[in-house]
Parts: structure tokens; sequence; C-alpha cells
DNA sequence: TTGCGCTTAGAATATTAATTCCATTATAGA
DNA sequence: TCTATAATGGAATTAATATTCTAAGCGCAA
């Protein structure tokens, strides 16, 4: 009946029901109006509970999808799960695919193409950020900051930039700070007079590197509190944390901004320093 | 093998997992990564797709499903979704309204307003970058990139962290550098074989390391081709530079984020590497 | 009223997907 | 090294789901 199109964003569907549902017949008018009611039902129900729900029998659900030029149920349905993925996520893998797939164009190779890449890559890292980590993990690393008398920070090989950055900004604010570099020796023995009334800030992102998987758990035995951001709950610097942040999505090693932690970092330092006052 | 739980909410689960991963077989714990890392995968698939994607047999999903207490695959999925539909409950305007809102409040001093204070403030730098900088000096940099022989990064305390972060990029991208960090010696002496047919890449904002300042004009005289990163056409690191990067509007040292540069690195990093094949 | 075209409901079917089962392969302990 | 135990992959099975088909229903015009 309709022209088939291609791929349809949720809001041009929308559109296109709106638009004809005066030319549709009375049960899929009815029909209509349901799915625009309940998006929801429609992204994750099955015909027969779609069909239910709006009170109408499965094959109507199916010539629905047909008036508007699906080829089934399930093609439509696609389209209204597209608004659930984009809801939870500013893009994902879409985003890391494009990036990979314009890689391989001309345009994608442009110094500029590649720079604008980053920026919206750390925007959209940023976003996440602010909406996964919670006052109330924010507010634990605050506390066991405030009482530490040294702290230790342990972020190895590609997470020793955040560790840098976060020393240097705690050492402006007069803390006293430990940072596990492994420069002159081992960071074992860096590390040998952190104890239960200091506190330990641990940074490690895939692949984690061993010492940090090593050393952690050591620290944490001997009654260090620990403070870990990481980007998975399976990290080795998880187990036995007292608080954990994480930052989920981290491209892999060479293409990581690091945006996130380190601004979360910064969060940490001033916020502590805030509330010490 | 575990209690039947009645319903588990998406979080529960997450924790649920980390804590059993080290319990699970080897082929049960790849799936547990897998699903922590792409939930959204879990919640829209089907068996076979996520058994596709994460690199097992379908059977082996189900038996994840079970080993965590489901009674199937089905049943775990619902709670994969229950994240999707929680996601998209709020609307979109909503969300960014409560986030713009919290961080007017008077709560200034309460961590989560510092977060996401933090977060507007690398935001905009990131907008300002992006418009900032220009195709025309992106492309000179990269070519005097790719000529080095060695590649020399100069940038010295707070900007440190940023010069880490491009040594580590560029070596895993497979080019030779030379971190200028001073440990063991000065960097005079690490930087002593540079020549014409290197490349420098100075980072340095206010206030200027004084070590950055003196060395820098040494390596121009030496004729040794340099890239500047920096906030000021006045700072110590403009004079003599082959091609100049301005990032205004730098906060004050224990504030700035260094989003903005980190971003920046990254970007010629990577843009190095396309641009060489 | 009668006939025509479009719409509809529900059963029948085809398709797809989840689950179970079992032979084979790894693993740990003696 | 051998044995017992658990884990694994893939085929077979079962369940579910979407789609098609057909006879009946309905409105409308002649």
């Amino acid at each position: 009946m309709n022209k088939a199109q291609g791929v349809m964003s949720y809001d041009e569907l929308r559109g296109a029901i709106a638009q004809r549902h005066r030319a549709l017949s009375g049960r899929l008018q009815q029909i209509a109006e349901f799915v625009l009611d309940h998006p929801t039902d429609v992204a994750l129900g099955t015909v027969a509970e779609v069909a239910q729900r709006s009170g109408v029998p499965p094959s109507a659900i199916v010539r629905f999808a047909h008036a508007l030029g699906f080829g089934g149920f399930t093609e439509m349905q696609q389209v209204f799960r597209s608004r659930l993925v984009a809801g939870v996520a500013p893009s994902y893998k879409a985003r890391l695919a494009r990036m990979k797939s314009e890689e391989k164009s001309v345009l994608g190779r442009q110094p500029a193409a590649v720079l604008s890449r980053f920026v919206s890559e750390a925007q959209s890292a940023l976003v996440t950020l602010s909406q996964s980590v919670h006052t109330r993990e924010l507010e634990a690393a605050t506390a066991i900051l405030a009482k530490a008398r040294d702290i230790y920070l342990l972020g190895l090989g590609g997470s020793f930039p955040v560790a840098i950055h976060l020393a240097y900004v705690l050492r402006k604010l007069g803390r006293r700070v430990v940072l596990l570099d492994g420069v002159g020796g081992s960071i074992h023995e860096q590390s040998h007079a952190a104890t239960a009334d200091d506190a330990l800030v641990a940074i490690s992102f895939r692949n984690y590197y061993p010492d940090t998987a090593r050393l952690f758990p050591e620290l944490v035995a001997r009654g260090v509190p620990t403070i870990s951001i990481t980007d998975s709950l399976l990290s080795p610097i998880v187990e036995g944390a007292s608080v954990i942040f994480e930052i989920q999505d981290m491209p892999e090693p060479a293409l990581r901004t690091l945006v996130a932690p380190m601004c979360l970092v910064q969060a940490l330092a001033i916020g502590l320093d805030l509330a010490a006052d």
C-alpha cells in the first residue's frame, strides 16, 4: 500500500502514523492510538500481547504494520525498540562502529574530522559520567579521603595520566599524596607504609595492568580503605573496594581520551577540599 | 543452584553477577563479562544473537541464566529490559532539566554538584576546542610528526598528565617517543639528542613551569620542529614554535580538568596514524 | 432488498526461538 | 597415570511467536 521506507526513526514513525490516522480503517485507527500511547509495550511485547492490550486480534496488528509499509510486526517493532536504546545511552557501539567505518573513508582521515570525532566522543562520555555516578558514592569517597592521613594513588599504564593529575591537584590542595609509579623501585616498596589510617585511590581500565591487579588485593588485605575507578565490575580492583566508580564504554586503550575519569578525579579532589572547610 | 530470586532490579543483578563471577566456570565468566558490557544486546537480542556476539554456543547462555537462578534466558532478559524501560520513563528533557537545576542549587558544595559543575565546564571546554582549532594547524602538526624520527614530549607540572597520555598513545601506535620527565637526571640531558630530524611537542599552561620555559628555546635554537599547546600567545613556548595550538579559558591549575588538551593530543596522535597509511 | 468491495476474526500454518539432552572434552584429585 | 567430576558444544526437541488464509461480517449504493 505504501512505499517501503528504508530505516525510519521513532519520531518519523509517529509522524507518519498521525498523518495517516484518518485514512485508516476503524480497527487500524484503534491500533494507531494504542501504539502512540504505549510505545514501550510495542517495543517489548509480542504480537499476542500487544493485541490483547489494545483489544484487537493479533492479525490486526500485523495488518497495521503492513499498512504502514513494514514487512511485518517484527519490522515495525525495531523502530519502537530504537527509541528505548536511544533513551538509555546517548549512542554506544553505534558511535564506535561509525567511527571505525569512518576511519576507512577519506573524509574521516582528515585531521579536523578526527578531532571533531574525539570531541563528540568525549561529550558523550561526560554525559554518561554524570548519569552514572551517584551522590552516595561521591559522598562515601569524600568521607574516606577526608579521614586519610596519606592518600595513595595507583594507576599504571594507560591510567597513569589520571593518577598523575589527581596527585597534582591533591598536592595543590595541601594533601599528603603517595603516587605509586614504580620509579626507582617496586610499587610494593612504595606502598609499604600504607595502613588503615590512609586511603587508596586505584584507577584501572582494560587491559588491567598486572601490577595493579597484584597490588590492590594486598592493600585491601591490610585494611586500607579503597576507592576504585574502573570500567567493569569484574575488574581486579573491584573486590574489596570501599567505593566503586564504574565508567562504562571505555574505548580501546589507544582511542580513549580519559576525559571521564579525569573529570571524576577532579571533582573528587575539589569536593574533598570544599567539604573540609 | 541458587535460590529463586523474586523480582530483581538491574543493579542488583549486576551486583550478583560481579559477586559470583569468580565462582563461575570459564565459559560462564566470559558470558558474565559480555552481559555486563552489553546489557542492551541482552535486553533486545535472542539467545542466538547474544550467543553469537559473545562468542559462545546458545546453550551456554541458557546455562548462564540458570546459574544465576533464573528459570531460563527469557526470565533473565526481563531484568535487562527493565533497565531500558527505566531509562526512557523520565523524558529526556526532564532529565536534562533536573541536571540543570541541581547545578544551580545552593548545595553547590555537595559532591554531586561539584561533579556536575566540572562536567559542564568540560563540555564547554570541548566546544571551545573544536571551534578554535583549525584544519591548517592540525595538518601542519601532523606533517611535522610524520617526518619525525623521534618525538620528544615536554609537559611538566600540571601539564604532565597530557604529556604522559600522548606518550602512551604514540608508543601504542609504534612511534619512537622520548618523554622529558626529569626522572633520574635533568631534562636537559634527556633532550640532548634531539635534532632537526626529530620533533617536539610542548605543553604548558599558566603558571608556566620554569624548566619548560628554559628548555623550549634551546630546542628551537637547535632547529627542532616544535608543536606548542598552550593557553596564551604570550607563553614561553610560543616564540619559535612551528605550530601553535591555543587553548583558551583554562581555569586556574587546581581547577582545570585538562579535558581539552587531552582530547587534542589524542586527535593528533590518531590523525598521525591514519595519515601514515 | 440485494449484491459488491472492503474489513475483520480466528484458526491454520510456517517460522523462529528457547530449552534440553547427550556425547565429547577438559579438569582436578588420588 | 588413571579415575571421577564437571563443563562444554551442538544437535534434537519443544515451545513460542509471527504470519497467512479463508470464511464471515459489515456498510454502502443501486
